[in-house]
DNA sequence: GTATAATGTAATATATAGATTACATTATTG
DNA sequence: CAATAATGTAATCTATATATTACATTATAC
């Protein structure tokens, strides 16, 4: 599932390592969110966001369309 | 966690089944959203979002402190 | 160009989201 | 107030998010 976490990680400048310490989680759940391949849950979502300072809309929105589109 | 769920619902006028059958999940787990007392997935809340018309952060945002006080 | 840091990804294990079944409680409507 | 619809919630089961270990590839710095 597409997001736009991996631009605002690079914009405060952490590594994906230096985020999932921050969140608590390992750097391979970074990765595959990043990627798209994983579906995390809103816990962690909303942590990811205070660690980046932008919300949930900013990181993870996506349009019915798109959503419908991109099918996995 | 605490959510915008029931509200939102409510305003357009659906039950948690008639919810729970547009996302394709249980009414148990709607309940459970609602009541707070579920960590949903990214792909549920999106799907939850469509069905009442409203952002992620409509719904589920919560602001750090918020967050950290409600430790559950 | 080589060392090192950062990232991608695969296999297996564990924790937990969500399903299922069931029953109780709380609205709502006649 | 009685019947029914809507909701709360508990126990057990299944699917999957996340951890762990490990190794490969790609970027960055010397």
């Amino acid at each position: 599932m597409k997001n736009q976490l991996k631009i605002a990680r690079i914009s405060v400048d952490l590594t994906q390592q230096q985020l999932a310490d921050k969140v608590g989680v390992t750097r391979q759940t970074v990765s595959l969110i990043e990627k798209g391949k994983y579906n995390p849950t809103l816990k962690l979502c909303l942590q990811i966001c205070y660690a980046v300072n932008k919300t949930l809309d900013e990181l993870f929105w996506l349009e019915k369309e798109e959503w419908e589109n991109a099918k996995n």
